[in-house]
DNA sequence: ATTAGAGGATCGTAGGACGATCCAACAAGA
DNA sequence: TCTTGTTGGATCGTCCTACGATCCTCTAAT
């Protein structure tokens, strides 16, 4: 099951807040962990959308029991990731041409909103920049996959100038869904490299506390992207049936 | 485990669509009809927040096994209806003062962003309208629960005109939470008939098609409503401890 | 070729077991 | 008196087994 913060342990003495990010490690069930592996294998692109997932192969792999399985799988299907067919088991999820759609358009609402209120460099602009030097770095290494992770931080941090928990952790299932989309598609480089420039200079509006312009950059972005993607989805997933 | 819809029957016959109401009966594990029971429980406030509520006891109360039940019991806690300890058990959600900023932050953000873009009376209206007659219904009766709910909807209705299932989804959430907000303040009616005009007010932009316009005093609501919701919140809270 | 079964695989749910963890109460020591 | 063990009970985390229900596939009969 899923972890909170105990809140009620005793006030944090220095040395108590340098030790709560082990906290993680600590009070975690087995089931969060299975999650965490099986999260990475299909983010990663290792289970393929619309691989079944049985309760016998994956637990056996893992060793863990079914009743622990099924509540990492339980945790996964909340976040879009798997999908449950009744008394047929789970099976990474398959976007359709209407689900990237509504990612977009989610996207479209939540980043430009985060950005339009913008009239100073906004604090957390650090891990915007950090995530275009981290796309750029991954350029010059021609790894696209990287880029393409780069460009899931730039966003993330982009959505974080919003200063939201829930909006972050909404975002977090938006950007893990898109990479299902795009574990469908080929040609990463095609993919992902032609915002790179868009990325940097949506960076400097923001950096310059332009927030309108930063906006208006980013919905032209948005659409683009979208309209790329969409297109090139609908072939592929066409091809694939 | 959470139900998805099995997209391969058939092609619905005129009788098979009059059929799909039902099929919210049929195609549910135990799992999620207790999640449904619980939910029903916690936001009508018969479970209190900071109230445990034990496998044994709610377990053996229902008739369902652990297993089942704690199924459920992450059901919520994803919801955020719920939290969950490790070892200690599942507590019925008892939100900060900082947890209903958020709520607020992310009703600002969504709400106005799902109105702004309005340039014409939109498809949906009719929730939206709805939700205002069901809200002075409530009112003429006095019935101020009831006009807490018409006031949700009246909020839903309006997110849903960004035509997003995944932000309907989300909003869902953190009307879900706010209820958990309203079940510790006393006098629901000083809580919830002041917003009644104002929401009157807004759906009069939203049916003429001024999307900036309601944007604005939607703004300008949720603002006042956050002011006073906070402060009284965190005297109750404080009074409670 | 279509349809109706039969069989096998897998899921949904129940129920039991046992170690791990937490909490409260109590005892010993500074 | 306050602090620091110690102990016991309650509850959780995890595993295991079991069995009916459901779905899928393959075969046999029309």
């Amino acid at each position: 099951m899923s972890t909170a913060v105990p809140g009620h342990l005793r006030p944090l003495s220095p040395q108590g807040r340098a030790l709560e990010a082990d906290r993680a490690l600590l009070g975690r069930t087995t089931a969060e962990r299975v999650a965490d592996v099986l999260r990475t294998r299909i983010t990663e692109g290792f289970f393929a959308p619309g691989t079944r997932l049985a309760e016998d192969t994956i637990g056996g792999g893992l060793g863990v029991s079914r009743n622990t399985l099924r509540e990492a799988f339980q945790l996964l299907t909340h976040e879009r990731l798997l999908t449950h067919e009744l008394n047929r088991g789970v099976f990474v999820r398959k976007l359709t041409v209407s689900d990237v759609v509504d990612l977009y358009r989610v996207r479209k609402l939540i980043e430009c909103a985060a950005v339009r209120g913008i009239d100073r460099p906004p604090p957390g602009v650090e891990r915007v920049v950090a995530a275009v030097a981290e796309g750029e770095h991954a350029t010059r290494r021609q790894d696209w996959q990287g880029l393409g992770t780069a460009n899931i931080h730039f966003h993330q941090a982009l959505t974080a100038l919003a200063g939201s928990p829930r909006v972050d952790e909404l975002m977090q299932g938006i950007f893990a869904e898109l990479r299902l989309v795009f574990h469908v598609m080929p040609d990463p480089r095609r993919l992902h490299e032609p915002y790179l420039a868009g990325n940097r200079e949506i960076l400097g509006r923001v950096e310059t506390g332009d927030g309108p312009g930063a906006e208006r950059l980013l919905a032209d972005y948005l659409d683009n992207a979208q309209e790329q993607l969409v297109g090139a989805y609908a072939q592929q997933t066409a091809a694939g049936e």
